[in-house]
DNA sequence: GTCTATAATACGATAGAC
DNA sequence: GTCTATCGTATTATAGAC
């Protein structure tokens, strides 16, 4: 039974994970990786064929994460107003590491516009979760036809906070930015 | 008298701008600067210490570009609000470039924000230029305490808004964004 | 499954002829 | 000022012993 195999796997992926986010994809060597998960360097191309797949596996690591969080607001809360509080909340909770290094998300989204279409995409799908999610929610308010829209724009002012926020190194940005979505919350309706 | 040596460094400054732009700092190799400018690759470090100075030029010549652009502005319009709405036609104006590869200021900040100190400045200068500006005008409004706050919401608006547009390479989330900034605007005071 | 050793290449940067 | 040729290193990736 491959049991110190699959230990291994999830130590590159995690330290991957994190150095993805915190020094960016391109920036990123394996021997980093290597380092930073204690194993070995030649080591781990038994688990990942390439750079690109192990990109690909942190990102799907990060999507199967976010779709749990996701279950679980859908358990916390049935208002649609709530359950978008609850990307504000989000926002709220990961203004330290996010005032640093940006959105784990968006940031990675912003890289990867500029590789090739297999990564966009990838990195695509993984903002996608939060977006649709959204749009589902204004949905649930008789929204229509504005719900993409409206969704797009919740997003785009959390985005665009964080970014600012991480410009400037500065947390309270983020925090004023999520209290003034949270306002627009307030408002819809 | 050195003709041929500044057409040199202008044709390394426009090609290594455009590949910063498009493909981002750390992805953009040397040598792909040297074949997009035509200016051989061994002979450009005549021009440039290393990849970091070239950095600082590309930067550079961004902020003498928006300067001179603030300084068009400020002749055009001299109405706080009809200024602002500059900045959301800046937005609109470059639509297509950037629903591709987002914002030439905000991406490389995001790019920049997870390299050195040094790095993260030098791309925070140039956004400063556009916050400190808008900024200016909240305060001309009589905004007081409240106009960093303002002008921080209108760059986190704007900046999110191009940041889905290049997500998803759709122009039309860009100019619904603007749109929607233009009405933030109008409603102010 | 694990690891060292190393191949093959691309990188940033330099030397020196012209 | 211009260019070729190349250095030294770091990169992604592989081969093969254990």
């Amino acid at each position: 039974m491959p049991v110190k195999g699959e230990q291994n796997r999830v130590k590159i992926l995690q330290a991957a994970a994190d150095l993805f986010y915190q020094r960016g994809y391109n920036n990123t060597s394996f021997s980093d990786v290597a380092m930073a998960s204690g194993v070995p360097k030649g080591n781990f191309y038994y688990y990942f064929k390439s750079k690109d797949e192990l990109l690909g596996a942190v990102i799907g690591m990060r999507k199967s994460w976010l779709s749990q969080l996701i279950s679980e607001w859908e358990a916390e809360h049935t208002e649609p107003k709530d359950r978008l509080r609850l990307i504000v909340r989000l926002m709220q909770d990961n203004s330290v590491a996010s005032s640093r290094y940006g959105c784990p998300v968006g940031s990675l989204n912003v890289e990867l516009v500029k590789n090739d279409e297999e990564k966009r995409q990838l990195s695509r799908s993984l903002f996608d979760l939060l977006l649709s999610w959204s749009e589902k929610q204004f949905l649930a308010m008789g929204k229509g036809s504005m719900a993409k829209l409206l969704a797009i724009h919740l997003m785009a002012m959390a985005q665009g906070g964080i970014m600012i926020s991480s410009i400037y190194q500065d947390e309270q940005i983020i925090l004023a930015e999520s209290e003034r979505i949270n306002l627009w919350i307030d408002a819809l309706d």
